[in-house]
DNA sequence: GCGCGTGCGGTAAGCGCTTACCAAACGGGA
DNA sequence: TCCCGTTTGGTAAGCGCTTACCGCACGCGC
């Protein structure tokens, strides 16, 4: 009677059963369109759900069915650096990329009307597998980005369940799927180098381990020295993926006294965005002194001043295929060992020395409207 | 076995109790810490589990614990505009905030072992509340970004299930919280009208039926009419929350030939964002020609080219805080009809006329790192 | 008119856990 | 030494669904 007095105490198949004056097998069967009730019992069926509106308990479900129509998508996000300002700060800034890949996850689920279970772990926080491993039994599959679990934990975990990572290599267990990070970091660097004749450069890291973060900058520095340009290199070059993470670096490379190379490729946007907030609070001019590149092409690179030039990933599209690699996995055990690479695309705008596009960016769309 | 070649058949209590020699009562108590084992038993059940890699399954657990540890989110996404540039446009630009308030649900979330299940609308989509009531028995308990489903609907739900809403009143069996809207526009329109001396104003509409759009433009219209100001109003001020919606709203004014007003509030900064740019493509100076405000202070507002003046809202405490309210009326359905409404701060950047400020931004950590 | 095939509804057996209940074993006081 | 209180382990009963299986009623062909 604890319960009685707050509610909460939803219908059952029973309570349709009783009400409708059938079995809980033919209510079952009536919402679930198996062997064609009479169309009397499905009408009486049909009534009583709405009379008493049930909606089947997914846990019942999933157990019964052995199908939960849930995935679990694990995100990494910077740790949580404590300032006067709040607690939040890094985070706030890094929000953009993993939302997006999770929002072409979402719209793909729903079509198959799964949904998502989300967790975000730090990213040094290393205690993350029990988390991981409690949102694995409670999903269907599992979609995991950046570096999550090490291999032998990946590896164990997979044998269990269907992964898909978003960034790695495929094992014989899980699939992936990636953009084209040395794709686009080439053209990135040879855009750099022949277009725009600079000889000294510099990558800003992200994560130590992430996959992505080595693979674009292995492409960057081998374009780089190849062309017999100079590669900037050394630990303060470390960033974290987030906003503050570039401000940081930049800041101390110059409380340091060092000299800046004439082009920072950066890991991803956010970090960018950072970059070209601490140049322009020092009064460093951006191309002009230092041309800036990001990766990702997140929406916000198109409003800053000046606007970034990226390498674009289909972001949508690298979460949408995540989900249907793991949807044939859950089908069918078959379809891992996968390895998916999407296209990237080299975006040039102002950031890198390129002039103004006059052209009217793509989101807006004002002039198909009339 | 064609299960078994693909894998994917985790091991269950029985096989951990089989391994451990005991009974799968013994397994469960260990687990779950109930009662006090035997340091034997206890010590071979860790033992099998370590060996057999188990994990609970999820849904079982919830079915008998009738404790499901998931609570379902739900946001509305502003309907997806097809153009030639793809298909997510106006989703993209929109993404922050509620992505912001639910990290902020998320944070909240983990401290108490629970996982996020979430899930977009679109924004007429009337089918939602199939969508709705699908994730409502996959969780415990469910939290409604901005106005979702009827009053009627939103009543007969709440009788199932635990409910709190993000905008919008409480009922007699769901809590909402809030941001100090009201509180928020009259700072904010007290300061255009006092401090500029502005005399004309305009309110950029968020989705017709949100709750936090319609609070927000009475007060600002309230305040601005009872300052005897002029306020501009009409069809053409729909906006939907996105920044491509504010884009549209001015383009199509400009188009007809109105006059623009001396001052725009956005509902959102979402919206100003959009409305920046689409003066700053016709050569509208902001603010000196027209002045710009939004609404959340999410953090690219800082980044814009002028610095957006902006309401404050505690973004992730909001998301914390209807969180820990769920979290209370699952444990016992007490609690239900709070109304909690957290203070906004009039953040007064350069979009409204004020002059660029000198001090660093907040999110620049530079100098604590020294 | 009878036998059999077909199509529907009902009964009951799980799905993998938690936990109430019972049995057994052990220790201590009389 | 016996009895009872105290622990701890095992047995089994669900949690709310899905579905295999069975039985029944009908319709057809002979």
């Amino acid at each position: 009677m604890d319960q009685v007095d707050t509610g909460h105490i939803p219908p059952t198949i029973y309570d349709v059963a009783r009400v409708a004056g059938v079995s809980i097998a033919s209510v079952s069967r009536v919402l679930n369109g198996r062997r064609n009730p009479l169309p009397d019992t499905r009408e009486r069926v049909l009534q009583a759900v709405a009379e008493l509106g049930f909606i089947p308990d997914g846990a019942a479900r999933a157990l019964s069915a052995r199908l939960k129509e849930v995935i679990g998508v694990v995100i990494r996000r910077p740790s949580v650096t404590v300032t006067d300002a709040g607690v939040f700060e890094d985070e706030e800034e890094s929000l953009q990329f993993p939302d997006l890949i999770n929002r072409g996850i979402e719209v793909a689920a729903q079509r198959r009307d799964y949904n998502l279970l989300v967790c975000s772990v730090d990213v040094d926080d290393h205690d993350d597998s029990r988390r991981i491993f409690a949102l694995a039994r409670k999903s269907d599959g599992l979609i995991l980005h950046d570096q999550l679990l090490g291999p032998g934990q990946l590896d164990r975990l997979s044998q269990q369940i269907p992964i898909v990572t978003l960034a790695g290599p495929a094992t014989r267990s899980t699939s992936n799927v990636d953009g084209d990070n040395a794709g686009g970091m080439r053209d990135l660097a040879r855009h750099l180098i022949q277009d725009h004749g600079y000889r000294t450069f510099a990558y800003l890291r992200g994560h130590a381990d992430s996959p992505n973060n080595l693979a674009r900058r292995g492409a960057f520095e081998a374009e780089v020295t190849a062309a017999g340009a100079t590669f900037v290199d050394g630990p303060q070059w470390q960033g974290n993926y987030s906003a503050a993470g570039g401000t940081r670096v930049i800041d101390r490379l110059l409380a340091d006294g060092h000299a800046l190379p004439r082009a920072i490729a950066c890991a991803n946007d956010q970090s960018a965005l950072g970059v070209v907030y601490a140049l322009g609070q020092r009064g460093i001019d951006v191309p002009g002194d230092v041309a800036v590149t990001g990766f990702d092409d997140i929406p916000v690179a198109r409003h800053l001043r000046p606007q970034l030039t990226t390498v674009r990933q289909p972001i949508q599209e690298l979460g949408a295929t995540a989900f249907e690699i793991l949807y044939s996995m859950i089908g069918n055990g078959e379809a891992s060992g996968r390895d998916i690479v999407l296209p990237t695309r080299l975006i040039r705008r102002e950031s890198c020395g390129c002039p103004p596009e006059k052209t009217t960016p793509a989101w807006r769309p004002a002039q198909r409207e009339m």
